[in-house]
DNA sequence: ACCATGGTTGACTTA
DNA sequence: TTAAGTCAACCATGG
C-alpha cells in the first residue's frame, strides 16, 4: 500500500541528505512537498528583511530543484495546525514526513501536529538530519544531562558511533512510482511570495552577497573543499574578524536553514583530511566548528529557557542595567568606537559578521562596557543575522557575557586594540563607516584622540559627524569586572555548602538583586548543585 | 572530599 | 617579530 504523503519543509531546505523526504518518495504514490509560512514568524518581528530574502531565495531554489524532477514546492500561508487540518482532508493524506527540530517553538508546534495527524490516522515519519548526531541520544549517553563543556561533548561522542552518512539527493528515478499533483493554478496558489507580499519593502536593501538556497550552499561548500590546504590548516581563532573578504566559509546561513547538511559538510571535510598528512583538530578545525554547533544544539535541547536568563539553569543570574540609550547606540552603530560601529553596520547591511567580530560587540554590550543583558543582544542578532539560530545565538551570548560555558570574565576584548591586530590600517572601518575613511591609521580606532587639525583635514569632526565614545572603555571595563565578581559572589557557593551539609532545605542566600528577581534568579545554579549533592547521598 | 587541570580566539609588558 | 609572563583567580570535569 503506497502512501499519499506530505513532506513538510521547515529547516532542512534541501534535497540532499534529507532522509525523511527520501522515505516519503520511497513509500508513496503521491508526494506534496510543502513549506508553511507560519504567521508566528511573519508577525514576530524577529526576522529581519535580509533573512526573509534569504529564506525566499532558498524556497525558490527548492522549487526549481523540484521542478527539474517533475515536482513542485507548495508554499502555504497559515498556522500549521489549520493548514494540516485542511490538507489532510483535501489531499486525502495518509503520511506526513519531516525533519526533527529541537527548538522549543518547533517542539510545541510539532506535538500539536502529531496529535492532529493521529486523529486523521496519518502516519508520521520524523528523522534527525539537522544535526550531526541525535541530540537526545547524546544527552542520554551523558547520563541525561547535556554536556556543558566541549571536551565533555567530545568524550561522549567518542562513545557513540559516528554521525550517519548523508543520504543521496533524490533523482528523476526517485519520482518514478511517485508523482506530485500540480494544478494549473500552482503559481498563484502555491508560489513563493515576494518580499513585498510579506509586507517588506526591498527599498534600501543592499545587493545580495549570500544568496539563499541549496544550490548556492553546495557550490560554496565545494569551492572551499577544493582548497585542500586551506581546509587542513584552518584554525578558527587565527582567522580575521575584520578582513574585507570573509576569512571563514560563511556557510553558517546555509547550515541554519538546512540548505546545507551538516553531515554532508562533515564528510566532505573528512574526505579532504584523508588525502592529507596533517590537518588541524577540534576545537579550532573545521570539524571543530561543526562540533561547536553540535555542542550548542545539544545544550539548548537539554536546557529549559535556554534563550533567556530567568529560569535558565545554566545561566548565571546577573543584575544587568536597563539602558535604552546605550542599547540604541550599540544597535544602531553609534557607540563612538569605530571597530564596534563598523561591525554593527556590516551586520545590519549584510546579515553576516565574523565570529570574532560577534565576540567583540557582544562583550562590549554586556560584561565589557555597557552592562546590558545578553538577551538584548540576542534579540538584535536574532533579527539581523542570516544565520540566526536559537541554540547557537543564545549559547554564544551566554558565552560572551560569561553567563555560562565561559567564565574568565576578566578577559575583556578591547574595542580599540582587538581590531588593530588584524587590520592596523583600519580598512574595515573605512569600508563600513565611510565618514571616517580619510582618518589617518594612527587615529582611526580612536578618532576622539585626533587633534582638531587632523579631524578637520579628515572631514570628520568627532562629536558632530561621528559620535564621541559613549563610555570610557579603560574605566568602564574595570568597573564591570568588579561588578561581575560581585554578581558571582552574590549567588555563588558561599553559605550554600554548610546548608547542604546539614541536610536542611537550602535557605535563600542574601544577594543584591531586587526582591522580584529572587525566586528564579538565585536558585537555578544552586538548585542544580544541591540536587546532585542530594542524589549522591 | 578535595585538589589539579584545562579551557577555541584578552591586553599589556617584557625578553 | 614573536613568545612568554602577568594580571587575578573563573568553572566543569576527572582523578
Amino acid at each position: 500500500m503506497k502512501h499519499r504523503s506530505i513532506h513538510w519543509f521547515r529547516k532542512g531546505l534541501r534535497l540532499h541528505d534529507n532522509p525523511s523526504l527520501t522515505t516519503a518518495l520511497e513509500t508513496s504514490s503521491k508526494v506534496w512537498p510543502i513549506f508553511i509560512l507560519d504567521p508566528y514568524f511573519v508577525k514576530s518581528g524577529n526576522v529581519g528583511i535580509n533573512r526573509w530574502r534569504f529564506l525566499l531565495e532558498s524556497l525558490c531554489d527548492l522549487d526549481n530543484s523540484f521542478r527539474e524532477l517533475g515536482s513542485r514546492l507548495f508554499v502555504i500561508q497559515g498556522s500549521p495546525a489549520e493548514v494540516f487540518l485542511r490538507l489532510f482532508k483535501d489531499w486525502e493524506i495518509s503520511q506526513l514526513t519531516f525533519e526533527t527540530d529541537t527548538e522549543p517553538y518547533a517542539r510545541t508546534r510539532d506535538e500539536e501536529i502529531l496529535k492532529i495527524a493521529k486523529q486523521h490516522s496519518v502516519n508520521v515519519i520524523q528523522t534527525v538530519s539537522h544535526t550531526l548526531y541525535d541530540t537526545e541520544k547524546v544527552i542520554k549517553t551523558n547520563g541525561g544531562k547535556p554536556p556543558l563543556t566541549y571536551q565533555r561533548l567530545q568524550t561522549v561522542l567518542s562513545k557513540m558511533s559516528g554521525p550517519p552518512e548523508p543520504v543521496p539527493a533524490p533523482t528523476k528515478s526517485s519520482f518514478k512510482g511517485c508523482d506530485t499533483p500540480i494544478g494549473a493554478d500552482h503559481d498563484s496558489m502555491y508560489g513563493v511570495p515576494t518580499l513585498e507580499a510579506l509586507g517588506h519593502s526591498s527599498n534600501g536593501l543592499t545587493p545580495v552577497i549570500y544568496p539563499g538556497g541549496e544550490t548556492e550552499a553546495l557550490k560554496r561548500m565545494e569551492d572551499y573543499l577544493s582548497k585542500e590546504k586551506w581546509i587542513c590548516s584552518f584554525e578558527k581563532p587565527k582567522t580575521s574578524p575584520n578582513s574585507l573578504k570573509p576569512a571563514t566559509t560563511v556557510l553558517s546561513p546555509y547550515l541554519k536553514f538546512g540548505c546545507l547538511s551538516a553531515r554532508t559538510f562533515y564528510y566532505g571535510i573528512l574526505a579532504v583530511y584523508q588525502k592529507q598528512k596533517n590537518y588541524t583538530k577540534p576545537p579550532v578545525s573545521l570539524h571543530g566548528q561543526l562540533l561547536w554547533r553540535e555542542f550548542f544544539y545539544t545544550a539548548a535541547a537539554g536546557t529549559p529557557n535556554f534563550h533567556q536568563m530567568k529560569g535558565n539553569p545554566v545561566s548565571l543570574q546577573i543584575p544587568w542595567d536597563d539602558n535604552k540609550e546605550y542599547l540604541d547606540a550599540w544597535t544602531w552603530a553609534r557607540t563612538g568606537y569605530p571597530f564596534i560601529d563598523a561591525i554593527m553596520t556590516q551586520l545590519r547591511q549584510e546579515g553576516w559578521i565574523h565570529h570574532l567580530a560577534r565576540h567583540a560587540v557582544a562583550c562590549f554590550l554586556t560584561r565589557g562596557d555597557l552592562w546590558i543583558s545578553w538577551e538584548e543582544g540576542e534579540r538584535v542578532f536574532e533579527e539581523l543575522l542570516l544565520d540566526a539560530d536559537y541554540s547557537l545565538n543564545a549559547g554564544n551570548w551566554m558565552w560572551l557575557s560569561a553567563s555560562a560555558f565561559f567564565h574568565q570574565y576578566f578577559r575583556v576584548y578591547s574595542p580599540i586594540a582587538f581590531g588593530k591586530k588584524t587590520d592596523p590600517n583600519g580598512d574595515y572601518i573605512r569600508k563600513y563607516l565611510p565618514v571616517l575613511k580619510s582618518f589617518p591609521a594612527k587615529y582611526i580606532f580612536e578618532p576622539w584622540l585626533a587633534p582638531e587639525s587632523v579631524q578637520k583635514a579628515s572631514g570628520c569632526i568627532v562629536g558632530v559627524d561621528y559620535p564621541k565614545p559613549i563610555v570610557d572603555h579603560a574605566v568602564t571595563s574595570k568597573e564591570n569586572i568588579k561588578r561581575m565578581k560581585e554578581a558571582r559572589a552574590n549567588q555563588g557557593g558561599g553559605g550554600t555548602i554548610s546548608s547542604t551539609e546539614t541536610g536542611k532545605k537550602p535557605v535563600e542566600t542574601k544577594h543584591k538583586l531586587s526582591s522580584s528577581d529572587t525566586v528564579t534568579s538565585s536558585s537555578p545554579r544552586k538548585k542544580q548543585k544541591k540536587l546532585t549533592d542530594f542524589s549522591k547521598k
